[in-house]
Parts: C-alpha cells; structure tokens; sequence
DNA sequence: TATGGGTAGACAACCAGGTTGTCGACCCCG
DNA sequence: CGGGGTCGACAACCTGGTTGTCTACCCATA
C-alpha cells in the first residue's frame, strides 16, 4: 500500500479557497485590531452590515443571518458591549428593541470595507486586475446556485464543523 | 447618510472565496453520508490524512493541524468512535498511544478524495479546464505566503470566530 | 544507580457560538 | 375582551476549541 497518498487536486481547490479566505479576514482583522477596533471578528463586521441594512431587531437579525433569534441575540450583546450597536425599545411596539448602529459601528464597518478592497487592490497587483475579476466571476458563477451572500456566513460553524 | 451601502468588493471576494470552500465541502460531506460514511465531518478526512501521512500521535497531530494536542485527542476520540482509527500503545514507549487508520479510514479517505476530485471535475465542465486551472494557480500565488495547507484548517475555529 | 528534566497523554474547567425549548410580555384581530 | 402569533429573555445543552495540572514514562547525567 502506498504511504504518502496525494491530497486529492479537488480537496487541494477546497483548501485554497478557504486559505484564500483566511487570509483577507486574518488580514483586514488584523488590521482593524491594530486601528483601534480590538475584538472585533469578521462576523461582527457582517452582522453589523446587516444591521444597518435594516435587520434592527434580533429576530430579523437571525432571520437573515440564518441563525436563531438567540444566536443572533448574542451576537447582539457582543457587538452591544464593544459599542458598536445601541439597543433601545421601539415606541411603537414594546416587544421589540430596536437596534442602531453607532458611530464607533460605523467608523468599524467603514474601515473594515477600505481594508478589504485593499486586500482585493493588493490581490489584483499581484496577479493583474483582469485575472482576479476573472477568477471572482468564475468564482461567482460556481456558487451562484447557492446563497453565497452573508447567510452563507451563519452557516460556517456548521460547516466548519463539517469542513474542518 | 446613505443607507444600503454597498458591500465592499473586497468583501465580497471574500465571501466568494467562502462560498465556493463550502460549497464543495457540502457537497462531498453529503455524498459521504449517503454512501455509508455519515457523521464524518470534513475535518475527520483532513485529520485522517494527517495521520495516514506520519502524525500518528495526539501530540504530533496537534502539531501537524497547529492545535493543541488535547484538540488533536478529542478529534482521535470522535475519530475512534466513528471507526477511523485505531490506538495501541507503542511496545517501544509506553507514553505514547500510536494511532493506525483502519480499513473503513482508508476507504472513507478514498472516496473523499474522490468525490472532491469530481466536484472540481463538475466545476471544470462548468466554466472550463484551463479557467479552472488558472483560477487554481492563481489562488496558489495568492496565498503562498503563509501555510495553506492542512495546518491552516485548524485555524479555521479562530478564523471562523473572526471571519462569521 | 539515583535523580531530575522533558514529553505523552488524561482530566478538568472554561469559553465562544451555535442549538432547542419554554416563558412572560405584548400586539392585534375577530 | 379574549386568544393566537411574535418578540426577546433565559436555561440547558452541544461542539470544538483553549489553558492548566497531573501522572507515567523516557533518558541523560552526576
């Protein structure tokens, strides 16, 4: 029996999108921990994102999140202990309590968008800006039969689990 | 101030890079359940190959996935469990428990490896053999700097803490 | 030969981020 | 005015990581 076996070409794919992955975030994370926004993961940048497009409610926070209301709840609490969501109850509904972005959350969200599009500029010098909009519409093209947007990011744990 | 703000191109690419690693990590986590292999988590195959290739000790294979080997025994154990691996003390040195993948390991690698192989085969009809390599190669220079390999899924936690 | 330093693995406590289930408060419709 | 549905809170639990501590063991050296 042959030791050593080759890693399968299509789990080689796999690994290098998830590197390619790993390294934006590790990349704008690290960076955004080193201009003031310690603690702040991917994932609070996305929900905030969805926050201010209009899911200001835990619920709908969830909704569009993929994720229970309580796992939004707490993502919620997170992002409400590092000042970058105020919770307040709506007025007009005494169930519900609105969320709104603050200015920290927006500073955070801006920054954190400059400092993707710098990966992706870095990215484009590197390999020419035609082959990486060829390599992201290929890429789009594969997965567009999927929800690839931010609910593909709730899904990560489990798919983690599943993937890594 | 304007809402909907777009999403940031960067970010976006970023999200595509997630998409297609879990839409090919669906795929074949699926294809294995239903061929007899259910439970098996895309890790177990990575972790499997690790040992298969020489990390044949809890410590040693923390130390191949960059996790601790208290991390790397719970994965033997779910890896035991699920009849993968086998553990025997080493006549040689009563410390270490040495680790043997069994023939349903060797069997479940296989048909991973295969099944990811013929995701990127679909994937290649779908956009073209050569786009399909470019876009390979690309990522590879893209990413060359830093461990792409098995090492960077353990990281995967972390990075999905940071990154969801 | 005794002893002590380093290593392997087990065990416990903890954490993050998910899950489900239950509950009280509340809205709104009939 | 009453009841069904929704909102958020709370609790219990799971998974897959972490650190710290402990015992058993190997090995080198005084």
């Amino acid at each position: 029996m042959m030791r050593l076996m080759a890693r399968s070409s299509g789990a080689e794919l796999a690994l290098l999108l998830l590197g390619g992955f790993q390294s934006m975030v590790d990349d704008v994370v690290g960076e955004l921990a080193s201009r003031g926004h310690e603690g702040v993961r991917a994932s609070h940048e996305f929900a905030l994102r969805a926050i201010e497009e209009g899911a200001d409610t835990a619920t709908e926070l969830g909704r569009r999140l993929s994720v229970s209301k309580q796992a939004a709840a707490k993502t919620i609490a997170a992002l409400e202990r590092l000042g970058y969501v105020e919770r307040e109850t709506d007025p007009s509904d005494a169930r519900v309590k609105r969320l709104r972005v603050t200015a920290r959350g927006h500073d955070m969200m801006t920054l954190g968008a400059t400092l993707f599009t710098e990966v992706r500029d870095r990215w484009a010098a590197q390999i020419g800006a035609e082959q990486l909009d060829a390599l992201e519409a290929h890429l789009a093209q594969l997965t567009k039969n999927r929800s690839a947007g931010t609910e593909g990011l709730a899904r990560l744990g489990e798919d983690l689990g599943e993937a890594i």
